[in-house]
DNA sequence: CGATTACCTGTGGT
DNA sequence: AACCACAGGTAAT
């Protein structure tokens, strides 16, 4: 008996040209603690957007998108995808390497950093989905956030695709996180506390918005940045810094900047917000912290935000050093080496 | 309003 | 090998 499941080989792809450049979209902006979902096979990255499989590439020059080859001719479908992610990556919002130049006039310190992380741009996410990943990202770090997100998708999600023996799922809908039983699952699964504020938060929004679900989440955007975070603190798991990333990532309020406790060591590292040690990070200071960046950066400031977190995360910090290795000059080729290695 | 504490779990460092 | 700090915080007190 043979499953009638499609079964797509990588080899038997046609690659479509998102016709971008590395200064307005690198993959990295994959990696750098917005989307959770997104994994790395070989040379390409994988996930599902809505109902669909999505595989991207990139080259020095741009990025593409994989259609299996014998779907390649359906125009509807290519269009389809290619829209889909020009919406994702927002590439008609701004130009990133305009954006870029205006904040590196504007702030030394983020043209320091700018140089070594090129093209991450702010994805726009699904606001339900975004939603409850983010209520996992609480006290967590992002290897386990991506496995937890990843359990939820399995556990709780729809089969969309098999590539090369792996199934890929897509994000569970609120109907079903909002099922009874679903804290105790999410506790065996290793949710840990944030399973009871997952399984609420569904039932919730199920409870008080029964005809719209998802959509409710979604009609947010309609809302001003204001509002729609006092809206989402409502929810349980939700506080002031997760409400700040679903604003800035899936809102469409691109001036939200959450403050964790990367951004405040940033802050008071850089930005003269004082010593972080023996301190707590209170209300007033968080909105500071954000108030001192918008008015830095102005327009699109969570972007510019995001940049400078970027370069603070563990997976990118090696690079950073080889990267200014390499842009040193005086280094021999023979130190340059010695360099490298100690790094690795 | 500010400060403190409990809350789950896995990982990486000593 | 056991131990400990920490991770994109939130809620309760």
């Amino acid at each position: 008996m043979i499953k009638k499941v499609p079964k797509f080989q990588s080899s038997k792809y046609v690659w479509f040209d998102l016709n971008t450049s590395p200064k307005e979209l690198r993959l990295d902006t994959l990696r750098c603690g917005q989307s959770f979902r997104w994994q790395s096979v070989q040379d390409h990255w994988v996930c599902t957007l809505g109902e669909q499989l999505y595989l991207l590439k990139e080259s020095a020059h741009s990025v593409f998108y994989g259609v299996p080859e014998d779907e390649a001719k359906n125009s509807k479908l290519v269009k389809h995808m290619d829209q889909t992610l020009r919406d994702y990556f927002q590439l008609e919002l701004l130009s990133l390497e305009k954006a870029y130049e205006r904040w590196s006039r504007l702030d030394t310190n983020f043209k320091t950093k700018a140089i070594h992380f090129q093209g991450i741009r702010m994805l726009r996410q699904d606001p339900w989905e975004n939603l409850i990943c983010f209520i996992c990202s609480s006290n967590n770090n992002i290897t386990r956030i991506s496995q937890m997100v990843h359990k939820l998708c399995i556990h709780f999600g729809s089969k969309i695709a098999t590539l090369d023996d792996t199934d890929y799922y897509g994000f569970p809908t609120l109907a079903s996180l909002a099922e009874e039983g679903t804290e105790s699952k999410l506790r065996q699964l290793g949710f840990g506390y944030r399973a009871k504020y997952i399984a609420q938060t569904a039932q919730k929004i199920k409870k008080e918005h029964p005809e719209q679900q998802e959509a409710w989440v979604a009609d947010l955007r309609k809302l001003s940045y204001e509002e729609t975070k006092q809206t989402l603190i409502t929810l349980p798991g939700v506080g002031p810094k997760v409400a700040d990333c679903i604003c800035l990532m899936s809102m469409d309020h691109a001036e939200a900047i959450p403050v964790d406790t990367h951004v405040w060591q940033i802050a008071a590292r850089d930005y003269g917000f004082g010593n972080k040690q023996n301190k707590t990070l209170t209300t007033v200071l968080y909105n500071q912290i954000g108030d001192h960046f918008r008015t830095l950066f102005g327009e699109h400031s969570g972007w510019a935000h995001s940049v400078l977190f970027s370069a603070e995360l563990k997976g990118f910090e090696k690079r950073l050093a080889l990267d200014s290795i390499e842009h040193s000059i005086v280094e021999t080729p023979d130190t340059l080496d010695r360099k490298k290695q100690r790094i690795k």
